[in-house]
Parts: C-alpha cells; sequence; structure tokens
DNA sequence: AAAGAAAATGCAACCGAGTCTCAGAAGATT
DNA sequence: AATCTTCTGAGACTCGGTTGCATTTTCTTT
C-alpha cells in the first residue's frame, strides 16, 4: 500500500495545474476557438502529446475548474433531509447557494468569476459540447440517486432527473445574462430567487398549471 | 420571378440525395467512425470540398434523414385544438404517432428504422453530437410555440419546452432500446402507450406527486 | 446559336484536434 | 550505483473541416 503522494504524484498534480492554469489564461485573454492546443502547450512547457495525457479533450481544460461540483445534485438528493421530495431539497439547495453567491448558480459578479462564465456559456463549442456533456453525468448521477419509488421505471427515473438537473442549469445561465447585462449580484438577488422559485414550482405543479389550453385559432 | 425548379437546382438535389444515401449505406455496413469523409464523398464520385458544401459537418450526413421532422413539436402546440394544453397536446400527438409506429416514436422494428435507429442512439458521438443539437433546435422551436402567459418569463418559456422536448425524446430513445432488445413493435405497443402516459403525466402533475419525501437515513 | 455572367466543382494545400511510436529522461526500487 | 518502471518530447500520422484557384457546367443575354 502506498501511503502519501510520492515526489512522482506531486510534480503530475502541478503539471496538471499549470497546464489548466494556462489554458484557461489564454481561453480568457483570446477566446477558447483563437487558442490551439499546441500554444497552451507551449505556454506550460509541455508537449502536445503530454497535453493530452492530462486531458483527453480541448474541453476538458476548462471542465477541470468546476470538476469538483461533479455529483452534487445526486449528493443533495441522497443526503436530504427527512420530509423534503427530491425537488423541494434541490430547490432548498440551490437557494442556499444563491444567498452564498455561490459561483455556480451564476449570481456573482468577480471579474474572475464573470469572465470564466463568459467563456463557459459564451463560447458556442463549448456550449454544446462542454455543457451538455457536464449536464449528461449530472443527469446521470442523480437519476441513480432518486428513490426507487412504487411505480417508477428507470425512464421515470431518468426523466425526473433531467428534468431536475434542466432547471439548476437554466437557472445558472440565467444568472449569468443577468450579470453579463451589467447587473450586480445584490442587485439582481431577489430576482434570481423569484425566478429559481417559479422554475421549481413549476417541476412540483406540473406544467399544465402554468400553460393553459389552446386559443382555438387557426 | 423563378417558377419551377431549373436544371441546376435539380441536380442539386440529387447530388445532395446520392451523398446522403452513400454515407449512410457505408455507416450502416462498417459504424460512423469507421468511415472517414472522403470515403463518402468517393462512394458519392463528388470530391471532398464538394460533400462540404452541402453538409455543413459529418454529423448532418445522417441529420438529413429526419431534416424534415424539425420543428414538428411546435407546430404541434401552434396548431393545437381548443381546450388542450401544449403539455395535453404533445402527450396525444406522441401517442398517435406510437398508434401509428412513426419511426419517429422509435416503435417500430422494420430492418431499415431499426439500422438506423442503431446508428444513430448507439453511436456515441453521434448521440452526443448529432442528437442533443437536434434536440436544442427543438427546444428553441417549441420555446417560441408556447403562449406568452401572464406570470411567464422567457426562463419559464424555455424551461417548460425542455422538459417537453425531453420527455419525448427520451421516450423514442426507449422504445429503440425495447426494439434493440427484440422485442416487436406490437408486443412492446402497449407498454409504450403505458410509459408514454406515464411520462407526461408526471409532467402534468410535477414530480413531488411522484418522487417523495426523504427517509431521514444517514 | 454564341458569348458572357454566375454558380458549382475538383484539386491541392492548409489548419487544428487527437493518436501513435519510439527513444530517452526521471522517479522509484533493491 | 544499477535496474526497473513510468513519464516525457519529438515527430509523423489520421481525420474533419476550410480556403484559394482554375476549370467546368448551367443560366442568361443578345
Amino acid at each position: 500500500m502506498d501511503e502519501l503522494p510520492g515526489l512522482r504524484e506531486r510534480k503530475k498534480e502541478r503539471t496538471r495545474n499549470l497546464i489548466a492554469h494556462e489554458a484557461l489564461r489564454l481561453f480568457r485573454e483570446k477566446g477558447f476557438d483563437e487558442v490551439s492546443v499546441v500554444e497552451v502547450a507551449a505556454a506550460a512547457e509541455v508537449s502536445k502529446a503530454t497535453l493530452f495525457r492530462y486531458f483527453p479533450a480541448k474541453e476538458d481544460l476548462v471542465l477541470h475548474r468546476f470538476a469538483d461540483h461533479l455529483g452534487e445534485a445526486a449528493r443533495v438528493v441522497r443526503e436530504r433531509p427527512p420530509g423534503l421530495t427530491p425537488t423541494a431539497a434541490l430547490r432548498a439547495h440551490f437557494l442556499d447557494r444563491l444567498a452564498a453567491r455561490d459561483p455556480i448558480t451564476g449570481l456573482n459578479d468577480h471579474p474572475d468569476v464573470l469572465s470564466f462564465m463568459d467563456l463557459l456559456y459564451g463560447t458556442p463549442s463549448l456550449q454544446t459540447g462542454l455543457v451538455q456533456r457536464y449536464r449528461s453525468q449530472e443527469i446521470d448521477a442523480l437519476a441513480e440517486a432518486l428513490p426507487d419509488v412504487a411505480d417508477s421505471t428507470p425512464l421515470t427515473r431518468r426523466l425526473a432527473a433531467t428534468h431536475l438537473i434542466v432547471v439548476q442549469q437554466e437557472l445558472g445561465m440565467e444568472n449569468w445574462r443577468t450579470m453579463a447585462a451589467g447587473r450586480t449580484a445584490d442587485e439582481a438577488y431577489d430576482d434570481a430567487v423569484a425566478e429559481a422559485e417559479r422554475a421549481y414550482g413549476q417541476l412540483m405543479t406540473g406544467l399544465d398549471t402554468v400553460f393553459p389550453a389552446g386559443t382555438g385559432g387557426g
């Protein structure tokens, strides 16, 4: 059994952080698509092959920053206090993170956070590539965390998980849009809470209480 | 004003179909990732550059097959009879397509349809690339088609649209899985109806009527 | 029908992401 | 110190996608 991380492991960790750090610096500076991986590799003083040994794809250089949030929704549901439904637990958790101005909610106007979100949400290739993949992972994890109730099928759980994750991530994007439009986090807080409550409420009560029957017009 | 399509247009249409046809033939035969675009171009007797003039990306060679279904959900909601909510309209439409064994529901065991779905859903790169993109387009279109009710925000509509499209597409995938497992469409029909009703019902009544409060266990 | 504008094509070079091979360097092990 | 393992750099390679240019094909004009 190996106890403490040897020199090799520490060096690997340092290299990994260095690469991601240089990558993010360049991406912010020039845009994701305007920076090639060789440029990143050069900035981190490693070879292109080495870069790909640490990160399976260019997108993952960005993922590194919020890798620790992976599976958070699943955890929240698993550890929810008695008396709370999964939806209620996730709602409460989001509101809590909102109050704390957690970057993951999008409601954070620190320049550092903001420029990162600009990169993440404002780059189409990242939006469709990375955000979608992150979403899938969250959904898979959450689907497993949902209770296996009487008349639920794998599909039922998967669908519920999707609905829940989508709400959370869309709320995050919406808050980012608000920040990107120039409002401060404190200014936007009340609206953000209202939107969150509306979005989760819509899930709890069902869509038909929100969107009505047709007008009959041709 | 040009009335009927000239020779040029007809030839372009023919070429376009030929390329997509050859592409699909090769993809089915050897798998999406095992066929290069130059191979497809050669089979269709055009140059690589020409292929990309007709299709912006390799994935779009596959999209061609169901391009006519684009915006279907949005249309269904727009043209729904009075008395039906958007959710109810989409539910009814899906059940109708299910009864007709429409390939888009996944409930179709014709070898031709089946091999296409195997390709589409069984290829990771297509799943994450194409299906996700198709989903986004459907969501965007549907979000615009949803009625602009009293306390709805752009986000509200976008979320509702996402929930609705996701249900439809996940039901499709689930039916494909059933087909891929060897059941016939007729055998699976009753179950497919039940799943669809459960999935849409879950949306109408809200998640909290399905997934209960926590158990309190650590 | 001939001539010229407009559009479509093929060719070839190019770019960037990602993989592979292989030789050599650096950490771990005795 | 010697060996064994792991990590790295260099470079060639594949593939998706783009670009510039010369050539051909279709449409239009007279």
